[in-house]
DNA sequence: GTTTAACTGTAAAACGTTTAACAGCTGCCG
DNA sequence: CGGCAGCTGTTAAACGTTTTACAGTTAAAC
């Protein structure tokens, strides 16, 4: 067995062709004669010969990599965006280098410089803060990219893909508030990224439009295990909410973890509604009413888009805005009248005859 | 803002160098004169020069890449191992490429074929079946590369890492036996993987070994969702066991799923041990009782064992065997006399003189 | 029967690095 | 003061592809 790997030029000679036959029999951009193919097919697979990525990008200038930037492969929500994003690559010939920022600014700008190395094709990236990276602005324009998640939609350097977040808190909010509850708790893990601010200005919003009173948000940070400690610090130190409304997977996890600790019952001390929706979430006695990004339309979107850039589409940048929606299951109660603007007001007002 | 990207050629020219100058500072293959350095990395910086990895790859013939091919991106047991091992591999200046066979050799084979196409350093995979991919076989002794977890731990064609499952399957069982369980119902994806079968093997050696009854083996498949169907079926036709021992995170999702819907309390009618241990297995109430894989020493001893082979390590192939351990929480309840070989067979003898 | 066009195949020049070989310059030893 | 070693920098030749320009052959068109 060869120690090194077989070339172009060695299948040639052994089929009895140029190099350039051999190149365009793989390569597919002329037309070669069927037996000179089958002659050079039979020596590539006795050579077992596999066209060198490196020289071949490095002629051709074309990268057929893209890679993905994400904070956190710990985190359902990205690994799952990778998942579909690794399928859908694949399909259309592309390879995938994976990078994480560990939601650290400066090594995500690390991990672009050398994502960046390898030339790519295109970049689909989720900003570890709602700032972007120095260097995608630099390269925008000359880059394809997509920018995913964390980010302002109309960030006018690069196509988005997003979710509604403003209306996503707002549908939570909402559900919690017809289903009679008052007092609601946000757990967010950072106020410092956008989508989370947005969630709470929509949960904040529903509430008022109400004349509840506002949601407070409760900062727990990205880590499951620390935010539960810091949200049943939180539980320890205030009143009992009638409901939590968990801002991503991970604080879901840590408000569990602390109702779980205080031996709080959803629902029956406390409604909880949460973020995305993982199959953990509905295994369970009480499964989980879930606000649900649809992160396969998510990874479409983004992988279309980028698509487009990659096939030389340059058009103003383009903002996609999808629908979180709710997963009505059985973890928020009924806890009283439905809480409209009437019914705050008045008071007494008859909720029934409000309907939605 | 220029169109096409800096190379070595214009930095040199910039700097007012030669070509292999700048390489030298970049590479630092040689010294270089203190304030030329400065001069060229000036340069660089205000080209913002990336040298190009496929011609340094190409010349060099160093790739600096790996791949790391998994079954299955939506498994957090895979994902997590592609966390840890892209910041080992990233902290030695290594890329990583992810691949996913999704459990299908077919694909498992191309998407190994195009990542050769890369001339990796080195290869970090978990097939999908048991079988060593052909094209892993034809590349041993060439390619660096570890085989992880789905794989029979004295292959003798490659380095592997796994877990003593035969262990972690006895160790669950005999846990179930102290706590009086006898009917056990043992959760397992497929049967074709050789983990799978080790943990009911040791698990079924640990029944034995105290007289208990063979524990029950029910095929779910590795999807949550059709696998909480599976097992909910399979509840309905079968008298309940006492116990449930799930052989993979995805296994338990499917247990519990199936058990909520059934609403069959754990651990009150029915205890549970899980397999892996993720956040959302203690983020209950009744916290899961698990037998823990430890994830970062696997993915640490894969990465060490590849680094070393990187090196040129030629030595015969190492299987490396870690341990899986249990977690006590409180899925699984006291629900009668210990059961040892000595009660079973005498039937009534006082448990409480055997210690462990 | 010559000209054109269409088709297939080939030779050779890139692509942006790394690196072996070499050249110039010091300073030091004999 | 010649020669030699030790630095530091440069020249130029790879690396394995893709691709342009061209050559040869055959078929169609006049």
């Amino acid at each position: 067995m060869n120690r090194k790997r077989a070339t172009l030029k060695e299948v040639a000679t052994r089929a009895g062709v140029s190099i350039a036959t051999v190149s365009n029999v793989f390569s597919g951009r002329k037309p070669v004669n069927a037996d000179l193919k089958a002659k050079v097919e039979k020596a590539a697979r006795e050579l077992s010969y596999q066209v060198d990525r490196a020289a071949s990008q490095l002629r051709s200038g074309r990268a057929q990599v893209v890679g993905v930037l994400v904070p956190d492969l710990d985190d359902t929500f990205f690994t799952s965006l990778i998942s579909r994003l690794e399928v859908m690559a694949r399909r259309d010939g592309f390879d995938v280098i994976v990078a994480s920022s560990r939601d650290e600014r400066e090594l995500e700008e690390s991990r672009l410089q050398t994502l960046l190395g390898w030339r790519p094709s295109g970049i689909i990236a989720v900003p570890c803060s709602d700032k972007v990276p120095a260097i995608l602005k630099r390269e925008a324009g000359r880059l394809p990219m997509v920018l995913v998640d964390r980010v302002i939609a109309d960030s006018p350097v690069a196509d988005t893909v997003t979710i509604d977040n403003f209306e996503a808190g707002a549908i939570a909010v909402r559900h919690l508030l017809d289903m009679g509850h008052a007092e609601i708790a946000l757990a967010a893990s950072h106020l410092g990224i956008a989508p989370i601010r947005d969630r709470i200005r929509g949960a904040t919003a529903a509430a008022r439009e109400r004349g509840a009173r506002d949601p407070v948000a409760v900062e727990v940070g990205a880590n499951a295990e620390r935010g539960g400690e810091v949200f049943s610090d939180w539980l320890g130190c205030n009143p009992l909410p009638s409901a939590v409304l968990a801002l991503t997977n991970v604080t879901t996890l840590a408000v569990l973890a602390a109702l779980a600790r205080r031996r709080i019952d959803v629902p029956e001390k406390v409604s909880l509604i949460a973020f995305d929706d993982y199959p953990w979430m509905s295994a369970r006695k009480t499964p989980l009413t879930a606000i649900r990004q649809p992160v396969d339309e998510i990874a479409g979107a983004a992988w279309e888009r980028l698509k487009l850039r990659m096939a030389g589409d340059a058009s103003p940048s383009h903002p996609t805005i999808l629908h979180a929606s709710l997963q009505d299951r059985a973890s928020v109660r009924r806890a009283g009248p439905r809480i409209t603007a009437a019914s705050s007001k008045e008071a007494a007002a008859d909720p029934a005859l409000d309907t939605t």
